[in-house]
DNA sequence: GCCAACGTTGGC
DNA sequence: GCCAACGTTGGC
């Protein structure tokens, strides 16, 4: 029972929502390239979270901003734990940080892949979705383009994307 | 394109 | 370490 806990808490997943504007990158490319290295993130809080919080297996909702509607576009999941984004290291690079060295890179990414596309999810459609309450997506001012997502927030943006969660989340029973 | 909210920078 | 100025995000 002690290690069946212990187990569970091990291999319990987290869930993420990350950000992408459509005509910078969006969830189609992902599908096309099969993952990413979510380099550019230049926010020392969302930087935090991919350095210490994810984790491969880790679910996270793909959400494009900046367009209309905002939306959720699919699920994706974490491949690859927190390493340099060299793109801050890059003179060349829209991504470049002067200040990044590399004895010091400063700005961290992750890899992620697909899982599954969702039904469009729209930010108008979660707002008027009273399960949602309290979501940080949905909070006034919110702008962290990596963010936690609740397990209870994750399976019913999934429903609403038209797809069952216990599908999407592995079974670690 | 407007602008509220927020993060960062840098003078003091 | 305060805070004004500035830049960015991102919904609307």
């Amino acid at each position: 029972m002690l290690i069946g806990h212990i187990l569970s808490k091990i291999y319990m997943e987290s869930y993420w929502l990350m950000k992408s504007e459509p005509h910078v990158y969006p969830w189609s490319q992902l599908v096309e390239d099969g993952f990413t290295h979510w380099d550019g993130v230049r926010n020392y809080q969302a930087r935090n979270i991919m350095r210490d919080k994810m984790n491969i297996g880790d679910l996270v909702l793909f959400y494009h901003s900046n367009c209309k509607p905002p939306h959720v576009a699919g699920v994706a999941t974490v491949c690859k734990e927190g390493y340099v984004d060299h793109t801050a290291l890059d003179p060349d690079s829209n991504y470049f940080d002067i200040k990044a060295t590399a004895e010091n890179p400063r700005w961290i990414m992750v890899d992620i892949k697909p899982i599954i596309e969702l039904d469009r999810v729209s930010l108008p459609d979660m707002r008027a979705n009273p399960g949602l309450e309290g979501m940080p997506l949905l909070m006034r001012g919110q702008r962290l383009s990596v963010q936690p997502v609740s397990e209870e927030h994750f399976r019913i943006v999934c429903k609403m994307g038209g797809q069952d969660p216990d599908s999407i989340i592995p079974n670690t029973a």
